[in-house]
DNA sequence: GTCAGAAGGTTTTTT
DNA sequence: ACCTTCTGAC
């Protein structure tokens, strides 16, 4: 494929991105204006015009979703591509971490703890701290991670706890004691890495080594880079080091895991010679749908500021729907899949707290809508998995002391507190002798035990060892199976779900067959272990029709996803914006906004509801902010809801100029229920007693009718036995003659 | 050492 | 509503 070629089907400014050369380069590419497409080309362009090997090209990304997808697209274009080094920054630490392990004085044999275990190695430190300080301890280490911080540091940017400093120190001694890392030393660790001279890099230090391989680095998401991956890529990046990066300021929405905007708007700055390209021709969206979502992202200050423009001029507007509460929510979610089930697999449902999702998921189920979760409880966070996980850390490192604590005694053989404590006192011993290993140290302090627990403790030391000698060959499932079978892990899970509910021993198979992909040796069961820390596959099939599943998504997970239609839920203040009386917490609100706005091809609907079950509690909440900020020809509300305002109450929008639905949305939501109470009932267009057919249900009566807001709700007895809630405009009930019932 | 039940706090977003 | 932690009986 010649330059040409490669090119066509690119416009004007793409191609150039892609064939800019030399200098560094900041792509600012807009939501939907092909910024995966240039970057892939790029790579593409890089292999076959400029003649890089691909071995010399580092393309890094926030996701591994992300970073598969790449990688996929460019060896479509390209299948050298196949040998580029495409990871996300974390991956590609541990890498570095790996590969110059001597170097960065790790064992090649590390793991990697999460937040959760970050907390538990705290609590082993200091057992009589409340979980939840410690666990604001551990987001405190992260954050200081994040900004590139040590113990003895000024530590004030963190915050104001005085035993914060010691506590980070002691964490940081015993993580090195153990030998592992946690995510933020997958950056912080290269950085010194790759800044430090000599090594085993032969003539040329590691940083010098890896300077000279990656001639050209490529970040993707450069908007939500923190300021340790920012000295990373300083770090990587030499004299003749061609970098390219590509974001959009306006989609920057990981502030809270340290995200620095300011490094996207001072790139030019970091990097002398940059030159800026613009990306602005969006190809997703319709105009009225960018209308909305400029709209609201037009309020931040501080922007770098570009205008989408598409040719897709026309469309629907977006649709406002007021509900009563998050049951009508769901239900109004669900008549719209009911009415054209074959749009299902392109509609999301985006949310801004996983905790939404639950009531989507049962009515869903209830009315048998295929759906599908991104996110939420990740197969990794499963109790069962990381159990296993904890035995299978402990055979990669014998000091893996959070791995030792979950599952010395789990399931229970008589090892509790008491005895546990013994072990680390022997651990303590010992260090000097065994260095630190917990398996010498259980050995050591057997004796000392109840004789319970001491035979307890000899039959853990010998079954641990007999199956350590199993990673000699084969696939690593069959090791995993026989530390299943052994440990009695699989019959444990399996007696705790048959009262707690689902799955937990096809989760274990599932495990076994994600092992079966790897050699059983020492090596084979590292490279699991850190696929599963690191990309924890994080989608789940919660029904069985997966094809035409609708997607159910948090906003920050849909960044980079696209669907045809997108149903923004929750847009109440509180909820979505969370809050407003921190400025730089609600632009950063609004930009999520904008990135879950922008997700839609076609059609957006938002919803507000008036109450919200939220932790137990029923809130009365006020629709969102962002709502008054869209311009009111941009919005369509939903028409029953106008007529019915206009009826009840008067012209809703009357001296209310861009206030029309908040006006609206407080009346229809507030008004209501005194002085509208009696009105209401006698408009009802299902009394109760009527008999009432529905496509999906048969026929049934109207057993309960009642006023929620300025929403008529029923109750329906159907003929199979069934009774059901609904909002009754969205019900798709039909009234029929009752002499049918 | 284990278990069941009660009390009490609490989550925004994720590599 | 959920999960963790605490308490007391076996």
């Amino acid at each position: 494929m010649g330059a040409g070629e490669l090119l066509t089907g690119l416009n004007e400014a793409q191609q150039a991105t892609v064939r800019h050369h030399g200098t560094p380069l900041l792509i600012l590419a807009g939501a939907g204006s092909g910024k995966t497409r240039v970057i892939t080309y790029k790579i593409a362009y890089l292999l076959q015009e400029l003649g890089y090997h691909p071995r010399e090209i580092l393309a890094v990304t926030f996701t591994n979703k992300a970073a598969r997808e790449m990688k996929e697209r460019a060896v479509g274009l390209c299948p050298e591509a196949s040998e580029v080094m495409i990871r996300t920054f974390h991956s590609f630490g541990a890498w570095l971490l790996r590969r110059f392990a001597e170097d960065a004085g790790l064992s090649r044999s590390f793991t990697i703890y999460d937040d959760d275990d970050m907390v538990s190695l705290l609590r082993g430190i200091y057992p009589e701290e409340q979980r939840s300080a410690l666990r604001r301890v551990a987001r405190r280490i992260s954050r200081a991670k994040d900004l590139c911080l040590d113990p003895e540091d000024d530590l004030s940017p963190i915050g104001f706890d005085p035993r914060f400093g010691a506590m980070y120190g002691a964490y940081t001694r015993r993580l090195n004691e153990i030998g592992n890392v946690d995510f933020g030393d997958l950056i912080l660790r290269p950085i010194s890495l790759l800044g430090a001279r000599g090594g085993s890099g032969g003539p040329l230090s590691v940083g010098g080594l890896i300077r000279s391989r990656f001639r050209a680095v490529l970040v993707d998401e450069y908007q939500d880079s923190n300021r340790a991956q920012y000295q990373l890529l300083k770090t990587l990046v030499g004299p003749d080091t061609y970098i390219c990066v590509v974001g959009d300021d306006d989609q920057s929405i990981y502030r809270f895991r340290g995200a620095e905007v300011g490094n996207i708007l001072s790139f030019p700055d970091s990097f002398p010679g940059a030159e800026i390209h613009r990306l602005e021709q969006n190809y997703r969206s319709t105009a009225p749908i960018l209308a909305v979502a400029d709209a609201v992202v037009a309020r931040n200050t501080g922007r770098l500021g570009k205008t989408l423009f598409t040719t897709r001029t026309d469309g629907p507007l977006p649709r406002l729907v007021l509900l009563p509460d998050h049951e009508a929510e769901a239900e109004f979610c669900r008549t719209l899949l009911a009415r054209e089930p074959s749009a299902a697999a392109e509609t999301a449902i985006l949310y801004r707290t996983n905790a939404q999702s639950r009531v989507f998921e049962t009515t869903f189920a209830r009315a048998g809508i295929a759906y599908r979760i991104v996110g939420s409880l990740r197969f990794y966070d499963r109790e069962e998995i990381k159990d296993a996980i904890a035995y299978l850390k402990l055979f990669a490192n014998p000091a893996d002391e959070v791995a030792f604590r979950r599952i010395i005694n789990k399931p229970s053989r008589g090892l509790g507190a008491v005895s546990v404590d013994r072990i680390f006192s022997a651990l303590e011993d010992g260090a000097a002798e065994h260095g630190y290993d917990l398996i010498a140290a259980t050995e050591a302090a057997a004796s000392g035990l109840s004789r319970k627990a001491s035979a307890a403790a000899r039959g853990f030391v010998q079954a641990y060892r007999e199956l350590g000698a199993g990673l000699a060959g084969g696939l690593l499932n069959e090791f995993v199976a026989q530390v299943f079978e052994r440990f009695g892990l699989v019959a444990y899970h399996v007696e705790q779900d048959e009262d707690t509910g689902l799955g937990k021993r096809e989760n274990l198979e599932e495990f076994l067959s994600a092992a079966s992909m790897y050699p059983a040796t020492p090596e084979g069961l590292v490279e699991l272990l850190e696929n599963l820390e690191l990309d924890s596959g994080r989608e789940q099939e919660a029904s069985s029709d997966a094809r035409n599943a609708v997607t159910l998504i948090t906003m920050h997970n849909t960044k980079g996803l696209e669907f045809d239609r997108v149903i923004i839920t929750g847009l109440e203040d509180g909820l979505f914006p969370r809050s407003d009386d921190d400025q730089e917490e609600l632009e950063e609100e609004r930009r999520l906004f904008y990135v879950a706005v922008t997700r839609a091809r076609n059609e957006v609907y938002f919803t507000s509801c008036r109450s919200r079950m939220v932790n137990g509690r029923t809130l009365e909440l006020y629709p969102s902010r962002f709502l008054q900020e869209i311009p009111e020809d941009l919005v369509d509300i939903d028409e029953q809801q106008v007529q019915r305002k206009r009826t009840r109450f008067g012209d809703a929008r009357q001296g209310s100029g861009r206030m029309a639905y908040r006006t609206a949305g407080h009346d229809a939501h507030q008004g209501s229920r005194h002085a509208a109470e009696a009105e209401a009932e006698a408009e009802a267009r299902f009394p109760a007693f009527s008999a009432v057919y529905h496509d999906e249900y048969g026929s049934g009566m109207v057993a309960k009718v009642w006023w929620s807001g300025s929403h008529e709700m029923v109750l329906v007895r159907f003929e199979t036995g069934r009774e059901l809630q609904f909002v009754a405009e969205y019900s798709g009930l039909e009234r029929i003659s009752s002499d049918s019932f």
